[in-house]
DNA sequence: AACAGTAGCAACCGCCGGACC
DNA sequence: CGGTCCGGCGGTTGCTACTGT
């Protein structure tokens, strides 16, 4: 029992449009608009074409003011800025750039952006980060998207300081465990982007702030689970699983505004990136090498707590594309704020009674 | 010149959520 | 309140043009 199909597919013309086609299309939406009912256009326009088709074709290629191609540098900076905040959000990245369409944005980014910034891999670097099945590490069980985002915020922190030190922890460092290079470029991703006073990724702030870090930090409290390196910055830092749709977040600016009316509103993208996303664009900066990446992953291996931290990451990260078919699931984000932010205060509450 | 591989892009598909009855 | 319809979205496919051998 699946879901009648929109319209009758035998009898509906598939493939590119024809001219004539396009000026049926244009000219009567032109006069008449679309009546509210793309599936009852068509037909009343003598088209042999799939409402939906129709509505697409209006939006992506005959709608007013559509520009193709030719995207600009600024162009690339918000996509760019905007991939990393929210990720493959097309429709509310295309709502920033006037005159783009979000099927637009998303080929650009899939053939030339992406490639522009995180370069080409090969096949064999492919799987080598993927891992072999003797070295389940977790890390293959990231979505692409997952991944991409990690690469570029590497990339980024790589260029905010390219000698990090891998081993430089004060000896009372709150860690239960030396961390990782990987971890560590991680933690520190996720310092830059808090200390971006980024809106879009901070306001109703998510779990595991700097100032609760710092706290524990200075305690000898035992970090709590959920605040690991790889925990924190998925439910923090790394702007994935911490847009709340069903919140105050800056990406619902209007109460009961749903995801699809967003309207062309002001995010705020990681612009304290500017910089260094213009290197990577440019290609002046840290652009990865080939393999570069693999390279980065591979430190997994010998790591038992950054395998453990980044399974936990990608079975929560998984686990919430599933459930909501959203990675930023409010719920998951709402469930992770209250739960660490008991346990936070529970902690500091505990810290005060003690002294 | 012919072929294979790759890139770019338009269009399609299936799913989801909101609106409406 | 539940079912249905429709619009919107992101992922994917397939065609065409281009490039390399």
């Amino acid at each position: 029992m699946g879901r009648a199909p929109c319209c009758d597919k035998t009898n509906v013309k598939k493939g590119p449009w024809s001219s004539e086609e396009d000026a049926k299309l244009k000219d009567y939406i032109e006069k008449y608009g679309t009546g509210g009912n793309w599936i009852a256009l068509p037909q009343k326009i003598g088209l042999k074409r799939c409402g939906k088709s129709c509505r697409l074709r209006w939006l992506n290629y005959l709608r007013p003011n559509i520009k193709h191609g030719g995207f600009s540098e600024e162009e690339d900076n918000i996509i760019c800025s905007l991939y990393i905040s929210i990720g493959s959000r097309w429709s509310i990245i295309a709502a920033q750039l006037p005159g783009r369409t979000d099927n637009d944005i998303k080929n650009y980014w899939n053939t030339r952006l992406k490639k522009k910034l995180l370069g080409r891999r090969k096949q064999s670097q492919a799987n080598k980060l993927s891992g072999d099945p003797k070295d389940s590490s977790g890390v293959e069980t990231l979505s692409n998207s997952a991944i991409e985002r990690l690469q570029l915020h590497m990339q980024l922190q790589s260029l905010e300081n390219p000698n990090f030190s891998h081993y430089d922890h004060n000896p009372n460092s709150m860690w239960p465990c030396k961390l990782n290079p990987i971890q560590e470029k991680m933690m520190h991703s996720l310092q830059l982007v808090n200390e971006s006073s980024n809106a879009l990724m901070m306001q109703n702030f998510s779990p595991a702030t700097p100032q609760k870090l710092e706290y524990y930090a200075q305690s000898n409290n035992p970090l709590p689970q959920e605040y690991s390196p790889m925990s924190n910055m998925m439910i923090n830092g790394m702007g994935i699983n911490n847009i709340p749709e069903s919140s105050s977040s800056v990406l619902v600016p209007e109460s009961g505004c749903t995801k699809q009316q967003v309207p062309s509103m002001e995010l705020q993208p990681c612009w304290e990136f500017q910089a260094e996303i213009d290197e990577l664009l440019s290609n002046k900066g840290a652009a990865p090498l080939e393999g570069q990446m693999g390279d980065q992953f591979d430190c997994f291996k010998d790591m038992n707590g950054a395998k453990e931290s980044m399974t936990w990451w990608s079975n929560e990260f998984e686990a919430n594309s599933a459930s909501s078919n959203s990675w930023d699931s409010a719920a998951v984000f709402d469930h992770h704020k209250l739960q660490t932010d008991m346990k936070f205060q529970e902690l500091v509450q505990g810290q005060h009674r003690v002294q």
